[in-house]
DNA sequence: GTTAGCATGTAAGGAGTTACATGATTTT
DNA sequence: AAAATCATGTAACTCCTTACATGCTAAC
């Protein structure tokens, strides 16, 4: 029965929430948000358009196109299912939420995830790069004598590159913190 | 025939390179070349090791532990062909050779690689960082009403992150036109 | 004595890509 | 008139992971 990836789901899920998409705008919007690079093929995202319209999670509808003699483009729209569905992925706060396949997308809808799961996946993204610091510094500690010149500059960005992100988390924790929580749900309009 | 990934098997055969290894030690190894993220499972090494044993790149061999007591391990071990092989993998500098995937390993041997290739990897890679910063900016450009805090900071922090690789490679590149390509094959042990 | 680490493998399956197939519309 | 972009899909394949199967040795 084809278990697929959550992330992609939700990914589409969320999308769809703002305003309904057809497949092809979509798969644009959706390097946005899993990262500019790897772009998603057709191949994917058109059976996991599928799947979602499977589980009465989106609907699938011919657009007619008023003005322009366009070619007719299938619509997806977020079903009232579908809508709930995405709540209960996005309260999930478990340590799949912080792996870097995930954690960008669970980013992206910051702005509709309650306060306290933010902290969660913030935190537990931080203690995750934090476990990755110290196997690095483990690995450069045994490799010490066998590295040359590449191989440590190798290591030294990877290294500063997670430093960057720790420091950058704790940014965002400070500022989660220090915000107190809206009473209710979140406003999605939510100032910078 | 199972057509596997060049890139595992060049680290492979680079690691065997310097020293015979059994499989465990291997992959312990391959941490460092294919970053400390990413451990490579038995179920993909195996079977690599087989593919190359089968090609001829390298042998299998049952080792004698002298003095401990340990059991029996399957010592792997580079031959004359599969430095050759090595050797041509080195060689190449396509645009596959500067991909994410790729690059890493590629820079780890950097060391036994001819100083036109280090240099062609180098701006390859640069140029394909180059384009994502336009992509970015284009993304940025376009979903600038949409976004909210999290999304600009996400897309903030990567543009920041692949910047920072730029200025990287643009010392790494700098070195490499200001170190005369040695006559012949550059020394393993190049000094820092 | 039991947990952690050492050591080698296989079978099944998941998540995705590439290549193919098709055709309309817009821009150069 | 050609090339780029819009638009939707399928089939085959690839690379890799997970779970299983097995057993030894070192440390707590």
């Amino acid at each position: 029965m084809a278990r697929r990836s959550d992330v992609l789901d939700l990914a589409v899920l969320g999308l769809l929430h703002d305003s309904p998409l057809h497949g092809y705008e979509l798969r644009k919007r959706l390097a946005t948000v899993l990262g500019p690079f790897r772009a998603l093929s057709y191949g994917t995202l058109y059976p996991c358009l599928k799947h979602l319209s499977d589980q009465g999670w989106i609907t699938e509808s011919a657009s007619e196109q008023a003005a322009t003699g366009r070619r007719a483009r299938i619509v997806y729209e977020l079903t009232a299912a579908g809508k709930e569905h995405f709540d209960d992925l996005v309260d999930e706060s478990g340590p799949a939420s912080w792996e870097d396949e995930s954690f960008g997308v669970r980013l992206a809808f910051f702005a509709r995830t309650p306060s306290e799961v933010r902290l969660r996946i913030l935190e537990g993204r931080r203690s995750r790069l934090e476990e990755r610091l110290d196997a690095v510094s483990a690995s450069v500690a045994r490799g010490r004598e066998r590295a040359d010149r590449y191989t440590l500059e190798l290591q030294q960005h990877g290294l500063e590159s997670v430093q960057r992100e720790v420091r950058w988390l704790n940014e965002l924790i400070s500022h989660e913190r220090n915000t107190p929580p809206s009473p209710s749900a979140p406003s999605p309009t939510e100032a910078l």
